[in-house]
DNA sequence: AATTCCTGTCAAATCGGTTTGACAAATGGA
DNA sequence: TCCATTTGTCAAACCGATTTGACAGGAATT
């Protein structure tokens, strides 16, 4: 019965001689140990730093290891150290895609290079959609095959709790979801929107108009309310008859804003709360036969890339995405590392750029 | 010495009951082979539903799972199977980042509704960077880290060879490095310049202007091949004054076309190469108290969401960058199931989308 | 009743690393 | 010279799954 032993391959060179470089053979770290003449835990030791390995040692395989072109398989190094050194990115559910709204894209960016710097990889993650089911960020901090989770905009308190659950931190970007132990990062949307009409109330205009979005969602409403900060503390009433609500869109915007400045007491000013909103508005003063910033001030707020480049460039208010995003991805990699102690929510203020659709009043 | 036995945490009930539940424990297959009563082995194939398992033990191990929220561990299943279940996505030397490109952005939409679909992982890899170093994707591919890549854009062929010589195959997304075993797809420059060209002289226009990109680059030689094909076809001369160079950006091609609209001899209609270029050119027009379409026909290419809405809405050529990104994808797939067949390049054709910016020659 | 064939289960090996602890050799101190 | 350290290496255990093959026990066949 020959045939028992010559289980472990040491045992005889086989029939051919060792097949290195075949298309899907990485080399492992037993082959460095192999070529370096030492054992496999000395091997991985001197490549790791970690206990006392002679230097004549270390040395010898650190050249193996770069003759084989050997990379620690990145599958048994998480196995081994229970962390997988990556984090998923979740689409909210307002999103149709992370790639598919430009205000997540300046987000990620930041998030972006938060975790390059740190060897981080980012797991897209697909989507979230209205389901019964548990989505799949919640299987992928189940089966540990990310360290944290980064959501980006709306998402259902439980599926939250069940990734809290399983041991993975959470952090929401762009929404706060309460009671939940995740911390978020948000944009001081009322703060940006006094700001805004601030500018302008400062420039001497008492007819402030306002362009906002539904106040049922946390953005429509806080801008909203800083507006009205703004107005009251410079001493204007708030007049209904200056304020529309409409869909985020530069149509509904001109539609709504046309209607405005065709006011008999039409106002010299106009703050829409979104910069395409604002464009909106440029067109309808436009078409009203009115000269920005002459005869008409706008301020937007974001900041898209359009901004500076309309005909005169738009004021507006900043939101520092990246600065959100950053700030996300370093609180999650607190958590990961076992901070316990996050802020609930934190603000990220904005900045105010003054450009050409702003002046003095007419 | 009794301390010898007692390894195996099965000899004893330990002092504590088992702590399940605490934030950071899964539970594995063992707690479900245990929580059944049965070996591991057996739990592991009731699950999968490889081998001859009786109906009752199945379910009794399903059930268990159930209990414990029982999800493989993902490290463990990639490193026994070999295979990660995921993708990288490399943003190429000429983005700034995967999420800072408006073009990729869409790219990668299509991109990412493939792989979500057969539950493929997208790992975003950091950006390409000028080096004589190993880019991180490389490292991502001796790792197994990932079964594939998605390079999307410019990227050194030395680089694309390290990754196929780690045995992960490879495809490149719009733009083709010749020598090198990875399949690429790309839009079809040269027929959706063709298609626009040829629909302005079809309109019966003959000084037909032309805004183009840098000839070093394959967009900037193929569109203009693309639009000098179709003068041809339509038995026009070439006039090298109605053809501009400029920088993919909205402001130089406002002053090129700006030029080109003062000429005695001023062109009816003008083909840009993308859609900025031909934002450009509409600004140009209106500087210069041209009507659109009127007195000049504009047709841009890309068909990014702003053309839908300019005044009057831009003729464009749709590049159809979810198809392309979707396309990609799928030829990764069947490269890591093990096809070898894999075309090398892959063109994908354009759209003409004819909205309000072309008419008869006035 | 003896033999063959299924069925259902489990022990053991494996994927590729990391880490603990034992041990031999070299060094230092008395 | 002898004992106590220190130093360098390696054997073995482990992470959490999958898969092969051995082995009982029951059913079917002769």
């Amino acid at each position: 019965m020959a045939r028992v032993a010559a289980r472990k391959s040491e045992a005889a060179p086989a029939r051919h001689p060792r097949v290195r470089g075949r298309a899907g053979s990485a080399s492992s770290l037993r082959d460095v140990a192999r070529l370096a003449g030492v054992s496999l835990p000395t091997a991985s030791q001197a490549l790791n730093g970690r206990a006392r390995i002679s230097t004549i040692t270390r040395k010898r395989v650190r050249e193996a290891a770069r003759r084989l072109r050997y990379t620690p398989n990145a599958a048994a190094r998480r196995l081994k150290l229970g962390r997988s050194n990556s984090v998923a990115i979740v689409p909210g559910l307002n999103m149709t895609g992370i790639f598919s709204d430009l205000f997540y894209r300046a987000v990620l960016a930041g998030v972006g290079s938060v975790f390059e710097e740190v060897d981080v990889r980012m797991l897209i993650a697909p989507p979230l959609r209205p389901s019964s089911s548990a989505p799949p960020f919640v299987e992928m901090a189940q089966a540990r095959e990310v360290d944290g989770i980064l959501v980006a905009g709306v998402v259902e308190a439980r599926w939250v709790r069940a990734a809290l659950g399983a041991g993975v931190p959470v952090v929401i970007l762009d929404n706060f979801v309460p009671g939940v132990g995740a911390p978020a990062v948000v944009n001081d949307n009322a703060g940006g929107a006094y700001a805004a009409a601030r500018h302008l109330a400062d420039l001497g205009h008492t007819r402030i108009g306002f362009v906002g979005a539904a106040v049922d969602y946390p953005f429509g409403r806080e801008t909203q309310e800083g507006y009205a900060a703004a107005l009251r503390d410079a001493g204007l009433e708030r007049d209904p008859a200056l304020e529309a609500v409409t869909p985020v869109d530069a149509d509904a915007a001109f539609r709504r804003s046309g209607e405005l400045l065709a006011l008999a007491d039409r106002p010299s000013a106009i703050f829409a709360v979104t910069d395409k909103q604002a464009l909106g508005v440029m067109r309808a003063a436009g078409a009203a036969g009115l000269r920005i910033p002459d005869d008409l001030s706008v301020v937007g707020m974001d900041d898209i890339e359009l901004a500076a480049t309309t005909d005169p460039p738009l004021t507006t208010v900043r939101i520092r995405k990246d600065v959100m995003g950053a700030t996300a991805a370093r609180i999650l990699l607190g958590l990961i590392a076992g901070d316990r102690a996050a802020r609930p929510v934190t603000t990220v203020a904005n900045e105010l750029i003054i450009r050409g659709t702003t002046g003095g009043r007419p």
